[in-house]
DNA sequence: CTCACGGATATAGCGGCGATATACGCCAGG
DNA sequence: CCTGGCGTATATCGCCGCTATATCCGTGAG
């Protein structure tokens, strides 16, 4: 820890090749895309040689299973970073754009995540669905849900995934007027308005809303 | 053309090994899966050697949207032997039900029809496209449509899309509850029940519906 | 302090992949 | 009968994921 440190401990010295690995491999998966992706590719820019990455990884799909984690991390805290409003449907809406915006800008991960053959939910993955289920949890503590909870979760989640992948995958442009009215179209089946005194006390409590 | 063909011209036996490679791609694909499709394997199946599959078809990426065409045609082909309820609304949700069902039996082709990175639409993608515009606009020419038509049918394809995309990921079980609640949801929001005078005529014409 | 142990890394190579340069055989038009 | 060119085969390139084997060296027991 001190400056005395010019010879590290092995743990240590494990640790930073495990990290010049991974972001590596992150690094490529942006740059060049998913196939773009190889272990040699990834041991000439961490500056290890194949069984390294074998050893500390078990195999390439491991590997990539640990980017994806980092993935949902960043995916996650994209969403941290902005302040949701306060009415819990118009946060749903602001979900649904940001959960597009932040796919389209990251396309070659959102496949990663979300469109890949086996779907193994990831402890980063599920954190993710979390963030969506207290979005819903709290419109149905306003009692404005219409449908039984899980059931509205998985809906939301399925048309937003509908559309970003339809985007994704270069069926439709990112501006489709189609995506807001999926958006408006789940919503309005799924929530009831607030009622009227709740709507009163909300505008008294936040001046204009968004 | 008669028997007299002991000796096929050379078009004929060119066009017959065509065919053999894209038999053998084909069953190789519903076998073993996307990855299980490779050159080699093919011209193992096929009884060629590989220069002969790149004089036909360029290289393996275009192969393989050759056998992405013969997957929507047998896709179609699924909708096609079926007979629809006559009622355009009733109409919208069997499709829904059947394109989730026949995507649920060939997640392999699913995904590469629609999941792929650059989703271009081929001749026979835009003929089923064509398959769900016709469905939508009878619900138009009902009079029972409430969005534009094309948004309307972006939506409703980005719906079965969402849905599907997460069973066949396996994020969700082909039973799961979700896929009824979308359908309805999306339907409900998109079209308006007949008028009462269509539906004492529909009940005259029909006996009972389905 | 010594030294055997074992975790972490390197060298070299296997089998398979997509793709191709080159050559050959065989049908078609003269 | 030539002969041009299309369709196919041989052989090979460079890259891939992966691993058997060997080496280095920090570590912990004596």
């Amino acid at each position: 820890m001190g400056p005395r440190a010019a010879v590290r401990p092995r743990a240590v010295e494990s640790e930073a090749t495990r990290r010049a690995i991974l972001k590596a491999a992150g690094d490529l998966l942006a740059r060049r895309g998913e196939e773009g992706v190889s272990i040699r590719e990834v041991c000439l820019r961490a500056g290890v040689t194949p069984p390294t990455i074998y050893h500390h990884f078990g195999d390439k799909a491991a590997l990539v299973d640990r980017v994806v984690d980092d993935c949902f991390a960043a995916f996650d805290l994209a969403f941290e970073d902005r302040t949701p409003p306060s009415d819990p449907v118009e946060r749903l809406r602001w979900g649904f754009d940001h959960y597009v915006e932040w796919a389209v800008e990251h396309p070659v991960h959102y496949r990663l995540m979300f469109l890949r053959s086996h779907g193994r939910p990831t402890p980063a993955g599920l954190a993710s669905y979390d963030r969506l289920l207290r979005m819903v949890r709290a419109v149905d503590d306003a009692g404005r849900l219409t449908a039984p909870f899980e059931q509205a979760t998985a809906a939301l989640w399925s048309s937003v995934h509908g559309v970003t992948s339809l985007v994704i995958a270069g069926f439709w442009p990112r501006e489709a007027p189609a995506i807001a009215l999926v958006r408006d179209a789940m919503i309005a089946q799924l929530t009831r308005p607030a009622a009227a005194r709740d709507r009163r006390a909300r505008r008294k409590r936040n001046g204009n809303a968004a």
